[in-house]
DNA sequence: AACTATTTATAAGA
DNA sequence: TTCTTATAAATAGTT
């Protein structure tokens, strides 16, 4: 069959049932799959309500629709209220608005601290970016630093001890001094204290990175 | 300059906040409009409720969403029904505490990658710290580096576009083109770009931070 | 905000 | 309803 060529149609009520019932089911798929697009695309929250001209109900929503129609209650447009939202009830709304943004910004500070959604800041932005990080960078490390120096003398500790009770096993009752006194080693292991065999170290910072002096050198354990 | 080929997109959060923007408000026209479309070309019953990620309300109503909602509920979907002033009232009060811990969390989290209130993580989660601070802080760098280039290269258009015309005026009439054509020089400050001049490359960190032959040596202006 | 190459939606027909 | 296909419409990437 010759085929029509399809036309530009105008946006006003089908009269043909069929075919209108035909486009209903066409464009409401259409519809909610870009609904559904726009939310993950664009991290909103989007409620969608359809009834066919048969009372068929159709919805989506990229939440919950109780939470939406409620945040959609909570906002306050005037004339357009739902029930009678109480006083209260907005002004939870005004603090949820609040609280969104809040968290907004925070998320974003957190990301470009990440070194993500950075393409927007300008040159002071970036630099004094820079210089936080930096701050925040040397002052990790230097508590690494002391964590570190404290897990060593911790080691020591219990080195020197053990070699005290060896000592005084090799002279009085070995057996029951090991079991009884039962040193509980909660050993630290020493991978995760080496900074030669730690992955980050491999990494091309090492300037910036730690540089202890070990006292590993002539030590037995 | 070259066209990009438009991709096919996959559908998940755009990552870039100004891109998401965009997008958001070009698909939203688009879902506004089709939704119209549909109620007006099926008859049908349309009620679209749209928060953006920033929290702003978004809405379409081929009637009233009063009425779209109230019928909404009227359709029986037992659990789903819309809450009462009172239990919204404690819905917001349970979201409100969830927001709260979102906030107290990026707020030590944000505070921790600035170097406070690290004491007492753990060694691993210092190096963890650490290491996402450095990879930010690359980034930054970067980024910068990038921005101060294509500064650079405007100003090095700009100071050819200077020579050109300077040489013009030596050849006609210099008046007339310096006051018509008047080279509005938005002129980026070498103060911004200067890295020998900004305290924070004074710091002790210059091994890391950017190093660039910068082509100045024999500028004149 | 505008442009346009390309993808996506869909009207008409099967 | 589902599929096919020509075409209209939407829009991603860029200016």
């Amino acid at each position: 069959m010759m085929k029509m060529k399809r036309k530009k149609i105008t946006i006003k009520k089908i009269d043909d049932k069929t075919a209108r019932q035909v486009t209903f089911s066409k464009r409401r798929k259409g519809l909610f799959k870009k609904a559904e697009e726009l939310s993950v695309l664009c991290d909103a929250e989007v409620g969608l309500i359809v009834f066919s001209s048969t009372g068929k109900l159709f919805d989506y929503c990229s939440t919950s629709m109780k939470d939406t129609i409620t945040r959609y209650n909570a906002q306050d447009h005037g004339i357009n209220k739902l029930n009678t939202p109480s006083q209260e009830l907005q002004l939870e709304a005004s603090n949820r608005i609040k609280l969104d943004k809040e968290i907004a910004d925070r998320t974003q500070q957190l990301k470009q601290m990440k070194g993500d959604d950075i393409e927007a800041l300008n040159l002071n932005e970036l630099q004094l970016l820079e210089k936080t990080l930096h701050i925040g960078f040397n002052r990790v490390i230097e508590t690494k630093e002391k964590r570190i120096m404290s897990e060593i003398s911790d080691l020591q500790k219990m080195v020197e001890v053990r070699q005290m009770i060896s000592m005084m096993s090799k002279t009085r009752c070995p057996s029951l001094i090991d079991s009884k006194i039962g040193i509980q080693e909660e050993r630290v292991s020493l991978d995760s204290i080496s900074c030669a065999s730690d992955p980050l170290f491999e990494d091309d910072y090492s300037d910036t990175s730690l540089k202890l002096g070990l006292p590993f050198s002539n030590r037995r354990c």
